[in-house]
DNA sequence: TAACAAATGTTATATTATAACACTTTGTTA
DNA sequence: TAACAAAGTGTTATAATATAACATTTGTTA
């Protein structure tokens, strides 16, 4: 039985912000949005950032240099992330395919080297931009 | 018949640098080691990073933000690209598995949707750092 | 050679991320 | 509960990554 994560104050609110939004947060647009909740540096957001994520409570859209809350439990902590990406707008959809997971994560390559974790990320027009 | 790109002097100089390196440069590292070249803005260096980019000669690797040469061709034009990379010291190692690449390239998501590119990053310890 | 596209050189600035240090809160253990 | 350790916070400063804007040059094509 894995506890639930108590978060911290900082956690709570970053964390808060990311799964209201719809689409990617960047640290800085977090930032400006917390200052009246008396966080005023990146530190503040960045600790709390990398805390989301070694608790895979958030990914981060490494194309994007953006956030986004997790909306799967495939992805446990984070070992196994998948992503769709649309070129034109700002959607990400997190992937949850246990089909594709399960390919990836018994993946080997050709010297036998197996790998603890993987993030991939796909790009073309979502439904709306199509 | 694909003509053989011709590239210009900025983008040969940043390309010879990143096939001569056996690990991800950054693109200040590049930077440094063509000042003498006579190269003195990041403006340059980016832009020729970004033509090679566009024409396949190399990748960038988006959770280092680092940029790699190009050593396979299954990727043409950077379309499908997969990495390995190492946990502990710099290595990446370029990933061509023609299943893997054409399981990908095929994969569409729950709704039906293909996607135009993709680029998955694997990581692990290298056969050195196990 | 005139016209246009691509590349270059340059200065300045924006954006993303971390270092370092002092302090506080929380959780654990004697 | 006192003592300690671990995690979290607040803050200032700075490093690292990336782009904007503009003037000039080079290369290509009609
Ligand atoms: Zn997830
Ligand atoms: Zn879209
Ligand atoms: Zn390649
Ligand atoms: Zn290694």
């Amino acid at each position: 039985m894995t506890q639930a994560q108590t978060l911290s104050k900082n956690q709570q609110i970053v964390l808060d912000i990311i799964e209201k939004a719809n689409s990617p947060l960047k640290a800085y647009s977090i930032l400006f949005n917390v200052q009246k909740k008396g966080i005023n540096a990146p530190q503040q957001i960045y600790r709390a950032l990398d805390k989301l994520i070694e608790m895979g409570k958030i990914h981060k859209i490494e194309s994007k240099n953006a956030f986004v809350a997790c909306r799967s439990s495939d992805c446990e902590i984070s070992k196994a992330t998948a992503f769709s990406i649309c070129e034109n707008c700002e959607m990400v959809d997190e992937i949850s395919d246990t089909k594709l997971s399960k390919y990836l994560s018994s993946f080997s390559d050709k010297k036998g080297t197996k790998f603890k974790r993987f993030n991939l990320e796909f790009f073309g027009l979502c439904k709306k931009c199509k």
